[in-house]
DNA sequence: GATGAATGAGCGTTCATTCAT
DNA sequence: AATGAATGAACGCTCATTCAT
C-alpha cells in the first residue's frame, strides 16, 4: 500500500518552518501557513509540537546541534595534521562565519532572537551554545602556552572573538553592509582582525577580566 | 487650569513605541498596544503618523539624528586638543559603544531591525548612517598618512570596525554575553582589538577590498 | 486682499462629493476624503451639512432640480413648434435617458439608492420626482384625446414608461449590457418600444389600473 | 442526542448574507454582522469562504443557478403543449419577473450589484447570465420566422426586453413605484408593452444593431 | 467660518489554539 | 496519527462625528 516510506511529518514540519523562518521571520511564520505548505492540517503540528514556542525551541536545538557538528568535524579533520593554534583558531572562526552565512535562519533564532521568545526557552538548552566558547578557549590557551598568543583571560577573549564574528555575520545577513564593500574582503578582514587581536606581536595588551581600572 | 504642561502626545507615542520595539520587535509592536500604553485611542496615533511604517521611520530618523549629534559633539570637544588619530579613533569607538548601550532601543531600530520591515523606508535617509563611517574613514586615513595605522582600504576597515563594535553592543544589549564576563573588560577588549587591528606594528595585514584571491 | 472671489466651500464640497460618489460609490465616499480633496478640514464639512446623510440629501435634491430644469427647458423649447404628442413623448424619453447617462452619479442616488439611506430622506422631497411623471401624464392624456395613443390609465402608463427607461439606464450605467450590443441602437430600441407600447395601432391593450383580472 | 438536524453553518451564512446584502448593500454587509446574526464567530465564516468576495461570488452563482432552473423548468413544462412563440415569450417574461420579485435578494446581487464590487468576479461565471438571453433569442427568432414578430436583431431585442423587465422589477423591489399604482396592473402593462414592442402589427420598427444613423 | 485634536465603533482578516471525532 | 470545525483575541486601519478654540 505504502511502499515508498514518506518523510516523517515531524521532519517535514521542521524543514518547512525553518524555510519560512528564513523567508518571513518568526512572527510571520504561522502554524497555518506551515500546515498549508506541508500539506497537513494545522492541528497535526500540535501532535509533534506542544505549541509554536516548542517548535521554535526544536529549531534552535537543531541549529546548535548543527553548529556543534560542524565545528567538531572541522577540528577532527585537523587533528594530527601538525597545525598550530593560529591556524586552528582561524579555522574555527571561518567555520563559525560559514555556518552563520549558510544558515541565516538558524543563526537568527540562535543568536538574534528577541528576548521575548528567549525567556520561554529552557535555559539549560543554551549550555550547548557555551560549548563553542569552550572549544575556542582551549585553542587560545594552547596558543598562550606556546607564547604565540597573548591571552591573559581566555574566556574573555573567546567571547570577544565570537562577538566580533557575530557583528560581521549579523550585519551581512541583515543586508546592512555597505554595497561598496566586497563580502570576501570584509570577512577576511574581520578574521585577520581577530588574529591580530590575540597576536603576541601587537603592541596592545588585553586587560584582565574583572579589571575595572580606566 | 493646566499648570503642569503635558508631554505632547506625539512625543509620548515615540517614546512608548521605541521601548515596545526594543522589548517586543516590530511585529509585536502594535498600534493598539502603544495607544493603550500611552493612554490614548489607537486612532489618535494616526493623527501624528500616517501608519505603522511611518512611525518606525520617525524612530529611525530620530535615532540617527541622536547618534550624529553625539559623535559630532565629541569630535568638536576634541578639536584643537592636539590628540593623535589613535586617540581620536578610540574616542569614536567609545562614543559609538556608549550610544548603543545607553540607547538600546534606538540602537536596535538603527542597526538590527530586519530589512523585511523596512522595505518602504526611503533609502536616502540611511545616508545619515554612512556619515558615521565617513567620519571614521577620515581618521583612519589620517593615521595611515602619519604611518601610525596600516589601512590600505579605509572604507573597508571602517566598516569592519563598526561591525566589530556592533557585535559587542548587540550581544550585550540582548543579554547574551556570558555572565562570567565583566562588561567593562569586555568593552575594553573589543576596543583594544579594534586598535590592534589597524596598528602598524601588528604582523597581520589587511587585504584590499575587491581582492578576491583566496 | 481677496480680489478673486473663491468658489464657496459649500459648492466645492458638493462638487467633489458628487464626483466621489460616481467614482467610488456612496459607502466609499468619506467625509475625510472629501475634505482632503477639497483642501479643507473634515470638520468644515459639518458647518454646511449636518452629517453625511444631509450631504447626500443635498446631492439628491440637486439631482432632481437638474432633471427638472432639463425636462422643463426641453419642453419650453418645443412649445409652439407645432409638434404632436408622439414627438413630445419621444423627446421627454430621450431627455430622461440623456440625463441618466450624462449624470450617472446623480442618477444613482436619485433612483437606485439603497432603502437604508432612503429611509432617512425626508419623504416630501421625493414629490419632486413625481413632477416628471406628471409631465409625462399630460402628454399621454393629450395623445389619448387626439386618439393617437391608447392610454386608459395615464398614471399607470407613465410609470411603466419611466420604469422601462430606468431599466435601460441602470443596466447601461452599471456596465451590465452585453458588449455585443451597440449602445445607440439599444437606446433607440427602448424608446421605440415605449412608443409602440402606447401607440393606438398595436394590437395589445393596456389593462386598467386596479384591474386584477388575469 | 441530536434529533433536529441543524442547518449547516455554510447554508446559514449564505442565507443571512443574502438578506443582509439586500437590506444594506455590499459595503454595509460585514463579516462580523453576518457572524453575529448567524450566531457564530467571524472566524468561522472563513472556514467556508476564503474572503468577503468569495462569499459574494457564491451568492451570485447560487442566484444564477436558481434562475436557470426556474426558466428551464417552465420551458420544459410547456414543451409539446402546442403553444406559439408569443405565449412562450410571455411565459419567459412572467417567469423572469416572478423570479425577480420572489427572490429580491438574489435579483439584486445578480443584476444590480455595482461592478465596483465585482471586479474580481471571474467573468466566465457571468456567461450563465447570458443563457437567459439566448433562450429569449431563440423564441424571438422563431416568432420572426413565423412572421408573428418583427425582430431584425434578436440579440438586441432580447436585451431590450430583459432591460424593460429589469426596470419594473428593480423599481418594485426598491419600493419606488408610486403607491397609487396597482402592482398587478403594473406588471401586466410592462409585459404587454414588451409584446407590443415585438408585435408585427405595430407601426414602429426596431432599428438594426450597429445602425448609428440618427 | 474654520480647524486640530481626539475618539469609539467598526472593518476584513489572521492568529494560535482547542476539542470532538 | 490525523483532521475539520470552531473560536477569542488581536491586528492595521478608516469611519463619522464631536468639541474646544
Amino acid at each position: 500500500m505504502n511502499p515508498t516510506p514518506q518523510i516523517p511529518l515531524r521532519r517535514q514540519i521542521l524543514t518547512i518552518s525553518r524555510k519560512m523562518l528564513l523567508q518571513e521571520g518568526f512572527d510571520r511564520m504561522s502554524m497555518r501557513k506551515i500546515a498549508r505548505s506541508v500539506g497537513c492540517s494545522a492541528t497535526s503540528i500540535y501532535i509533534y509540537f506542544k505549541n509554536k514556542d516548542d517548535l521554535l525551541h526544536a529549531l534552535i536545538e537543531e541549529g546548535f546541534e548543527m553548529l556543534h557538528v560542524s565545528l567538531h568535524d572541522e577540528l577532527a579533520a585537523q587533528t594530527g595534521n601538525n597545525v598550530g593554534p593560529a591556524d586552528t583558531l582561524e579555522m574555527l572562526c571561518r567555520c563559525f562565519v560559514r555556518f552563520g552565512m549558510e544558515n541565516p535562519e538558524y543563526y537568527e533564532i540562535m543568536f538574534q532572537l528577541h528576548p521575548k521568545h528567549m525567556r520561554r526557552y529552557p535555559v539549560e538548552k543554551f549550555r550547548k551554545a557555551r560549548r563553542n566558547i569552550d572549544l575556542m578557549m582551549e585553542v587560545l590557551e594552547e596558543g598562550h602556552r606556546q607564547q604565540l598568543f597573548k591571552v591573559p583571560d581566555a574566556r574573555l577573549v573567546a567571547n570577544v572573538i565570537v562577538s566580533t564574528l557575530h557583528g560581521g555575520i549579523s550585519l551581512m545577513n541583515a543586508g546592512r553592509v555597505d554595497v561598496k564593500i566586497d563580502r570576501h574582503a570584509y570577512v577576511e578582514t574581520i578574521i585577520k582582525s581577530v588574529l591580530a587581536g590575540v597576536s603576541n606581536k601587537g603592541d596592545y595588551e588585553y586587560v584582565n577580566n574583572q579589571d575595572n581600572s580606566p
